[in-house]
DNA sequence: CTAGGTGCAAAAGGTTTGCGGTTAA
DNA sequence: TTAACCGCAAACCTTTTGCACCTAG
């Protein structure tokens, strides 16, 4: 499994810009999050990148994903005080979490949605961000590979 | 500053509905967070507590708070990786989170917003609990005793 | 008398940091 | 050649746990 050019490009760009450069590290890490999009925490990421990139540390994963969150490449996801998660859909979304199985699920939910749920807020209130988390059981196991409903 | 009678009967039904009894310390723990509703942190309320209470520990807090939420006393809310805060309001709520000044806000959304936005779910999935989050900035600053906005 | 509660100190678990050596513009 | 990187180990911070002592029913 490789990176497409376009994903480095979309890459070394953004690394750029925060004036950082693109590394075999960065590359794989980047392309592991793209590849599978099931929201690994940073741990399951150093698994899956130590299979190809056996030398790689943890450290180095959770300093590459906190340059990545910085450089906009991906959002960082949290439930509870469970590990962080790591997240490539950057469009405004919610996320569904399933108690039983841990897995976490992108959901679309309409654009308006958000707006208008910003609107309720008192003017004494300036928000940039709304997060909208479900909790409970999805019924279908669905392929992990498809995890973006509504698409 | 005491806890009403009211607040005392409340607190130990539901410890005694849960297996335990009311001490001292829950009372007192659960005065702090009932009286200043500004989402303390454990550490929070265990500095608010030593005022009072020279003897208590860390670890008493962080039992008593856990017990506090398995009985339904008080909800836990988490915002990204910060120490997790305690609310005594047990509607269905959301939360405004200031980015500069760290208070968190209770925010009363109509009802039928939580409903509705449930109904999108597809129904692949089975949600029992909706999180709605506010990250920005306040404007005003309130009086820390009345945070309940749109009450 | 004994189940339940307390406080202490140590451990756990996720994440961050300091540092010496390495690599690429 | 020098700024950016990497990996290691140690530190950090919040939270949990084991244990010995204590207390209320």
């Amino acid at each position: 499994m490789k990176l497409l050019i376009r994903d480095r490009e979309i890459l070394s760009s953004a690394l750029n810009k925060g004036g950082y450069r693109p590394t075999p590290q960065r590359e794989h890490i980047y392309l592991i999050i793209l590849n599978k999009r099931d929201h690994p925490t940073a741990d399951e990421i150093y698994v899956r990148c130590k299979k190809e990139m056996q030398g790689i540390s943890l450290a180095t994963v959770y300093n590459c994903l906190e340059m990545f969150v910085e450089c906009g490449l991906v959002k960082q996801v949290n439930f509870e005080r469970e590990p962080s998660r790591y997240c490539p859909n950057l469009m405004e979304h919610a996320h569904f979490h399933c108690k039983n199985t841990g897995k976490v699920f992108d959901i679309d939910l309409p654009n308006e949605y958000f707006n208008e749920i910003k609107k309720l807020l008192p003017n004494s209130f300036n928000t940039d961000i709304v997060e909208i988390n479900f909790r409970g059981i999805c019924k279908t196991e669905m392929d992990e590979t498809s995890q973006l409903v509504n698409e």
